[in-house]
DNA sequence: TAATTCGCTAGACCGA
DNA sequence: TCGGTCTAGCGAA
């Protein structure tokens, strides 16, 4: 029974060569059996295309007879096909170059540029694959096989999606001196987690009396066991926080060091770790391992959850609301020596670690898997990717669809010269600090997307042949095809459409199903993905920037929303502020009703894909002025709705480069004045955390200041608080790399803020005086001031000696 | 090598 | 020691 057919979800795809030749390494999970097992396919040839300049038939002999020697080796194109393709609008003939191994492709493009342009020459080769496959990563497909070989894959249409058999990980290491080092340093404790089984932790030479530690006799039986329990768990999703960077790569060199044998994977494949832009990216043969940092990362930049630190520790308590163990990561090595119950506590630390990586991972897999099945991506590689890669994806399969071409990348001058070169934005409007009240806001429902679908924004639809007088002609006087609708506007139509659709479905579904938390990540990922579209067509390195577009989109977006306040104005409403696609307008006691009259002569005179919506009416709303002259702060509010509920945007006190005690107290003072519109009230609490402060009473951990470091620290010009603790931190031996974000307190030792600041794990005591001026007055001044609070007199009376009066 | 621009604010730096 | 300018980080949309 060597051949047989089956209904198979695909896994992952990877490069990888079989007897001596390329092939392509897929895995894939028996929808039945739910065995997960590799295949091979060694049929699918690299290619890419030429377009040739001068004679079409002289060129394609050329190319054939053409030898290219890289190492010692000759080769040359396989073959070489005539065939049609539309590029930009036209259609061409073009050359398809295939070659034998897809490392060749880079040399024949370089071999054969003296011809003419090349496209699609650096597609990686397993994208190309499920690209012209027309193949969806956790989606189902049937497979012919012939013992391992592949003899035909296509993809099948269904919702159905693989159950993973999952796996967390976290190791630690005996670290006496500064950073790891896997030439001295052993792994002493692995950990493990899996849904349905109790987690545990691998460690040796010591005596433990948790039950849940197995005790093995040495490191290397440690790590050998590990790779035991991966093959035993037949683990399909193995997850890490941060085992990209350290876990996996330490525990390769660990074992190489040791001569343990380190296969994690389902084959006997070694680990691969590779370079992606500033982070290393690494691949366990067989499995897909997940690691659940970058995917937080790419959940804080997409607004979805907010951390002071990308630590599992603040990932944990922020995204699911849970405490774990905690350990000062200078006693690591001390608690393995002590033993007892420091050691005791190490190993609940370690177990946890990994309890928290599988709940995390739980937790954000059912997204990570829809944008997988949205661009066509892996799961390995989308759980590393950012909203523009995703939507690069997206594009490049739609493209290929169409009989486009892709688009290359742009080179790296072209790229500079982009960027220095940035498009006009938003429009703000400048409020007038004060508190106001009877408050409606209002805003365009998906502004940009709807403006790219309805003005058919797209660089192939720009100066269109076919259409004069009836294009669409942006306000800065950008022409795009009213006829044919671009691959941009299309997929991006195609986007929201899906989204609609799966909300609707979510309203019939019951909240607790697992279909509804499937379909509400379904719908999730297609605004992650519709959201990126126009800041994509900005991207000086994407393939489809055009800059264009993204003006004549954000151009069309100046032009709505100012006509919508002018409409307002001629309303009889006051438009207090206004920002990119909202505007909080100000109407009459008891005038409510007007308000949706004026919505709908809005809508009335807007293209039919957008919408103005009632986002919700305030009661009350503070905007304050900025801190230098008069003029009203933009993007610094705060409102209130009826419910009770405060929306606040820009002030202090949602930013982490901020202490928490003056974050706390202008929060209270808000929602005091809010709610209440006590101002005596208000000024008494500052006075109150001003003398707290004073007397010294202050917990530490109230004036830790998070700052990100966003450059290595030799490339900065200018020595600031956060580069400064940053330096004292590692030259304390704390674990901080490059790039990450440090907490620190100002304490009262040394002359400038820099000086003054320590590392939260080095700090001792907090400067009293730069919290009370530099932290807890500038944050609640210029509230109290919009009330029309003598805030000067509050200053004086607040950092006197003599509080007694108050 | 990995989405955009607009806007606020701090702290350092620098010259008077 | 001041005030202006600049670098840098973070948030709004």
């Amino acid at each position: 029974m060597r051949c047989m057919k089956t209904r198979a979800f695909l896994l992952d795809v990877e490069s990888t060569s079989l007897r001596g030749k390329h092939a392509l390494r897929l895995f894939l999970k028996d929808e039945k059996t739910k065995r997960s097992f590799p295949a091979y396919d060694n049929a699918f040839k690299p290619y890419y295309y030429l377009l040739p300049k001068g004679d079409f038939k002289a060129v394609a002999k050329k190319i054939v007879s053409l030898k290219v020697r890289d190492r010692g080796k000759e080769f040359g194109a396989t073959s070489v096909e005539e065939v049609e393709r539309v590029i930009g609008r036209k259609r061409v003939q073009l050359l398809k170059v295939f070659a034998q191994d897809p490392l060749h492709v880079p040399k024949l493009h370089e071999a054969t540029k003296e011809f003419g342009q090349s496209y699609e020459h650096r597609i990686s080769f397993a994208k190309r694959f499920l690209i012209d496959n027309g193949l969806f990563p956790c989606s189902l497909c049937e497979v012919e096989l012939d013992g391992r070989m592949i003899k035909s894959i296509k993809p099948i249409e269904s919702p159905a999606q693989p159950e993973f058999s999952t796996l967390a990980f976290d190791i630690e290491v005996y670290t006496p001196a500064n950073a790891p080092n896997p030439a001295k340093d052993p792994v002493i404790m692995i950990s493990a987690a899996s849904p349905g089984d109790s987690p545990m932790v691998i460690s040796y030479s010591k005596k433990f009396s948790a039950d849940f530690v197995e005790t093995v006799p040495s490191e290397k039986a440690a790590i050998e066991r590990f790779c035991e329990l991966l093959r035993e768990k037949k683990v399909d999703l193995l997850c890490s926080y941060n085992g990209d960077a350290f876990d996996l790569p330490y525990l390769r060199e660990r074992s190489k060091k040791i001569h343990a044998s380190f296969y994690p994977g389902r084959v006997l494949s070694n680990l691969r770790t590779r370079q992606a832009g500033i982070r290393p990216v690494t691949r366990v043969p067989g499995r897909i391992h997940y690691d659940v940092y970058p995917v937080v990362d790419f959940l804080d930049t997409v607004g979805a959850v907010r951390l002071p630190r990308m630590t599992l520790g603040h990932a944990y308590a922020e995204i699911l609301g849970k405490q774990k163990t905690d350990i000062n990561k200078l006693e690591i090595h001390k608690a393995w020596d002590a033993g007892g119950a420091a050691l005791e506590h190490l190993a609940k630390y370690n177990l946890h670690d990994s309890v928290a990586c599988l709940e995390l991972a739980q937790h954000t897999l059912s997204l990570e898997v829809e944008l997988s099945r949205l661009s066509g991506e892996t799961l390995f590689d989308t759980s590393r990717s950012t909203t523009g890669q995703l939507v690069e994806s997206l594009l490049m399969r739609r493209s290929f669809e169409r009989g486009e071409v892709i688009p290359n990348k742009p080179k790296e001058p072209e790229v500079q010269a982009r960027q220095q070169n940035p498009i006009e934005g938003a429009y703000v409007k400048t409020p007038e600090a004060g508190v106001y009240e009877n408050l409606a806001m209002l805003d365009f429902k998906s502004m940009y997307p709807s403006i790219i679908i309805s003005h058919n924004i797209d660089p192939f639809a720009l100066n269109c042949d076919c259409c004069s007088k009836e294009a669409h002609v942006s306000p800065q006087g950008h022409k795009f095809c009213s006829k044919i609708k671009g691959l941009v506007p299309t997929t991006l139509e195609e986007i929201i459409d899906a989204r609609r659709a799966v909300q609707a479905q979510m309203k019939k579904t019951p909240k607790e199903s697992n279909e509804y938390k499937q379909l509400y990540a379904r719908q999730w990922g297609l605004k992650i993905l519709a959201n990126s579209y126009y800041g994509f067509l900005g991207y000086a390195r994407a393939r489809w920037y055009s800059r264009e577009c993204a003006e004549s989109t954000t151009a069309w977006a100046r032009h709505y929303i100012k006509q919508a306040i002018e409409q307002a104005e001629k309303a009889g409403f006051k438009v207090l502020y206004a920002d990119t696609d909202s505007a909080l307008l100000q109407f009459k006691p008891g005038e409510e009703k007007k308000i949706e009259e004026f919505r709908k002569s809005v809508n009335s005179l807007l293209p039919e894909r957008m919408e103005l919506e009632l986002e919700d009416f305030y009661p009350r709303g503070i905007f304050v002025s900025k801190k230098q002259g008069d003029a009203g702060a933009k993007k610094k509010y705060a409102l209130i709705n009826r419910d009770g509920k405060i929306k606040i945007r820009g002030f202090e006190l949602v930013r982490r480069d901020w202490s928490r005690v003056a974050r706390r107290l202008q929060r209270s003072v808000l929602e005091v004045l809010l709610k209440e519109g006590d101002v005596k009230k208000a000024k008494e609490m500052v006075l109150k955390v001003i003398v707290e402060l004073k007397s010294g009473k202050t917990p530490l951990e109230d004036c830790v200041i998070y700052t990100q470091v966003r450059k290595k620290i030799k490339a900065y010009e200018i020595m600031s608080p956060e580069v400064s603790a940053l330096q004292k931190a590692q030259e304390a031996g704390l674990p901080y790399g490059e790039y990450s974000t440090i907490g620190y307190v100002i304490t009262r030792s040394g002359k400038s803020i820099s000086e003054k600041a320590q590392p939260i794990e080095l700090a001792k005591d907090y400067d009293a005086d730069y919290y009370v001026n530099n932290q807890v007055l500038p944050a609640v001044l210029k509230i109290l001031g919009a009330l029309g609070v003598d805030a000067e007199d509050l200053k004086t009376k607040g950092t006197q000696k003599g509080l007694g009066d108050w």
